[in-house]
DNA sequence: TTTGGCACTCGAGGAGATAGAGTGCTAATA
DNA sequence: TATTAGCACTCTATCTCCTCGAGTGCCAAA
C-alpha cells in the first residue's frame, strides 16, 4: 500500500507537470522538477508501472509519458490539492459579476462570459430547468383582436411570455372569462402536472363556445410547455484556438463544429446533471464524453441556484490538459457570486 | 475605352478565377480557362496594367496575381454577373425557413442558421431596430408586493417584458391607477418621444404620493430603454475553419476572437445599414471594414422587414474571396422567405 | 530495491537541392 | 501600334537527408 501510495505521488507530479507544461514528462524532469528523492532509474521503473496499469501512455516510444483518461480520472478523484483563489482574482470575478444589468437573462450571460474570461476556457450557463417549478400565476392579455399575450410567472421568480393567435372574434370580456377560469385552476400548479385535460376541464362550466375555447386552450397548452426550454450561453469557443492543444486545425475545426451545436451540448450536461445532488461537481473527461468532437476536452460541470426549488447548470468546457483544482474553485466562486446576485433579484 | 473594356473583362475572369480556384492566378492558366483570342503574353501586359491602377496585386515575384480590395470592389460594383438560385437549392431553404417555431426569436434564429448552412460562411441576423417604432401597448401588472411585471405591446407586434421593483406598499389599485395614466399618455407614442418627462407629467393629477410614484415611472422609463436592445444571431462561426483563407492558426484566432464580440459586430453593421433604403445591399469588403481583425473579411447585408414600418438587419460574413454573386441572391432568397415567414405571424 | 551505465529509438528541425509556375523584357511580326 | 514568341530570372513549395537530443528499457552492480 506504501508503494502504491508512492506511485500515486508519481502520478500525480506527472499530471501536475504535463498540465502545466503540455509537454510529455521524462524522468529526468520529474526529478528536476519535483524534490524526490530517488534516482531517474527508480523513477523510470515506477512509470513504467503506472503504465502498465493504465494511468499514463506515450506518444512514441522515445518521448515522456502523459496521462491516459484513467490518470486524470484518479488525479481528479484522489490526488490534487484544493487550490484556493488570490484576493485580485476573486476581487476580478465580484466586480465582474456585480455590474450586470439586473435582468435574468443579462446576469446569466454575464456570469457565463466571466467564467470564460478567468478560466480563459468556453464557459457554459444554462437556464434553469423549470419542468419542476409550478406556475404561480398566468395571465392572459388581449392585444389586439386574434392576438393576446401569455405571461405566465413562475414559482421563484421567472417570467416568460409569448404571444399567442385565438380567434379574431373573442371579445376581451370572453377572454377575460377563459383567462379567469385557466388562472384559478392553474395557479400553483406543477408544470409538469399540467396536461391539455387539465385545462380543458378548468374551463367547461363556462359559457362559451366550445370551439372558441378550443384554440384558447390548445395555444396555452403549447405555450406553457415551451416555457420549460432550455437556453444555454456558451462563451469562449475562440479561446480553444489559442491553446496549445487544438493547434492541429483540424482538431480545431471538430472541436468548435461539436460546440456550435450548442443545443446538444446542453442537452448533454443536463442529463449528466440530472440525479446529481446540487454543490457536488460533475466532471466527465475525454472518452467519458459521449459527444461526437469532444473527446480530447473535459467538463466540469455544477448547479446553481434561484429560490428555493429550482436550479441550473454552470461549468466549463476544456481540454483534458487543464488545472482542475484551478478551475473548480474559480468556477465555485463564480457560481457563488452568481448565486448571490440571482439572490437579489429575487428579493 | 474599349480597351478598358477589355482589361476590365480580364480582371473579371481573374476574380471569378481566384475565388473558385484560391489560388493566385496566373497568365497561362487564364488564358486556358477562359476563351480570350488573345496570346498568355499580351494578358500579361494587361495584367501589369491592372495591377498599375491598383486592381490586382501579387503575393510576391513569382505568383500570379491576386485581385485587390479595389478590384473586388470593381467587381462587385459593376463586373460580376447574376446569379440565380437552383431549384432544389430554393426548396432546401424554404423548407428549412418554414418549420420555425412561430414565434419571433425562433424565426429570427432558424433564418440566421439557414443562411449559414446555405453560404457555409457566418450568417448574421439582428432584430429590429425599436427606436422609430412606436408603443402600441403597456401593461403593468402586479405580480407580487413589491414586483410587477411591465409588458410593452411595440407596433408591428414585438411585446417585450421587464420584471422591475416596485416599493412593497403599493397596492394592486394604486398600481392600476399609475399604470391606467401611463397607458393613457404612452400609448402610440413613438419611443424615441418619451422621456422621463413625458412620463412623470402623464401622472400628476393622481392622488398617490410622489415618493411612490417615482420609483414606478423611474422602473418605467428604464424598461422603455432598455426595449430597444439589439440583439443577434450570429451563426457558423466555425466553419471559416474549414475555409482555405484562415488555415493559418493565428489568423483563424484573430477572426474568430474578433467575431466573439458580437455586440461590436451588431454595432457596426447597424451603423452601416442606418441610413440606407431598405432592399439595397450594403456591401463592406477587406480594409473597408473599420473592425479590428475583420479586414480579411466581407460583409454582405442587406434588411428584412418586419410589419410595415420597422425592420432588421441579415447577412453574411465571409472571406473576401467569396462567391459575391451567389451568396447575394442566397441571402436574398433568404430574406424574401424571412419577410413571408414574419408577415405570417404578424397576421 | 535502487542505481549507474549504455545502446537504442524516434521526432523535431535545419540544410540543400529541385521542380514548376509565373514574371518582365526584348525582339520579331502582322 | 498592338501582339506574340522566346528567354532569362525569381521565388516558393516540397522532398530528402542528416543530426541532435530527450527519453526509454534493460542489465549488472551496489
Amino acid at each position: 500500500m506504501a508503494e502504491t501510495n508512492k506511485k500515486m505521488q508519481v502520478l500525480q507530479a506527472i499530471v501536475d507537470d504535463y498540465v502545466s507544461t503540455n509537454e510529455p514528462v521524462g524522468s529526468k524532469a520529474l526529478i528536476e522538477r519535483h524534490k524526490f528523492s530517488v534516482s531517474s532509474a527508480t523513477l523510470r521503473n515506477d512509470m513504467a508501472d503506472l503504465e502498465r496499469m493504465g494511468y499514463i501512455e506515450k506518444p512514441h516510444t522515445s518521448a515522456g509519458r502523459i496521462p491516459s483518461d484513467k490518470g486524470y480520472r484518479e488525479y481528479v478523484n484522489s490526488l490534487m490539492k484544493v487550490d484556493t483563489l488570490t484576493l485580485e482574482e476573486k476581487n476580478e470575478i465580484e466586480s465582474r459579476i456585480s455590474d450586470s444589468v439586473d435582468n435574468f437573462r443579462s446576469i446569466l450571460k454575464n456570469a457565463s462570459m466571466t467564467l470564460s474570461e478567468t478560466t480563459g476556457l468556453v464557459s457554459l450557463v444554462m437556464t434553469p430547468r423549470l419542468a419542476d417549478s409550478s406556475l404561480k400565476q398566468l395571465k392572459i392579455l388581449m392585444i389586439e383582436p386574434g392576438k393576446a399575450l401569455l405571461v405566465m410567472v413562475l414559482s421563484a421568480g421567472v417570467v416568460k411570455d409569448k404571444v399567442v393567435r385565438i380567434p379574431n372574434f373573442i371579445t376581451p370580456e370572453q377572454l377575460m372569462q377563459i383567462a379567469n377560469s385557466v388562472e384559478k385552476t392553474l395557479n400553483g400548479k406543477p408544470l409538469e402536472e399540467i396536461s391539455l385535460i387539465t385545462l380543458a376541464t378548468s374551463v367547461k362550466d363556462t359559457d362559451i363556445p366550445e370551439s372558441l375555447l378550443n384554440q384558447v386552450i390548445y395555444e396555452t397548452y403549447t405555450a406553457i410547455k415551451q416555457a420549460d426550454q432550455l437556453d444555454v450561453y456558451l462563451e469562449g469557443e475562440h479561446k480553444m484556438l489559442s491553446l496549445p492543444d487544438f493547434q492541429e486545425l483540424t482538431r480545431a475545426r471538430d472541436l468548435l463544429g461539436a460546440l456550435s451545436h450548442d443545443g446538444v451540448v446542453a442537452g448533454y450536461v443536463n442529463e449528466i446533471g440530472r440525479d446529481n445532488d446540487s454543490d457536488s461537481y460533475m466532471i466527465r473527461i475525454g472518452q467519458e464524453i459521449t459527444l461526437e468532437g469532444l473527446e480530447d476536452c473535459s467538463f466540469i460541470t455544477t448547479t446553481y441556484k434561484f429560490g428555493d426549488t429550482i436550479s441550473g447548470n454552470i461549468g466549463v468546457i476544456g481540454p483534458k490538459r487543464m488545472d482542475y483544482s484551478k478551475v473548480i474553485s474559480q468556477i465555485d466562486f463564480v457560481r457563488s457570486k452568481l448565486n448571490q446576485e440571482l439572490k437579489k433579484i429575487n428579493e
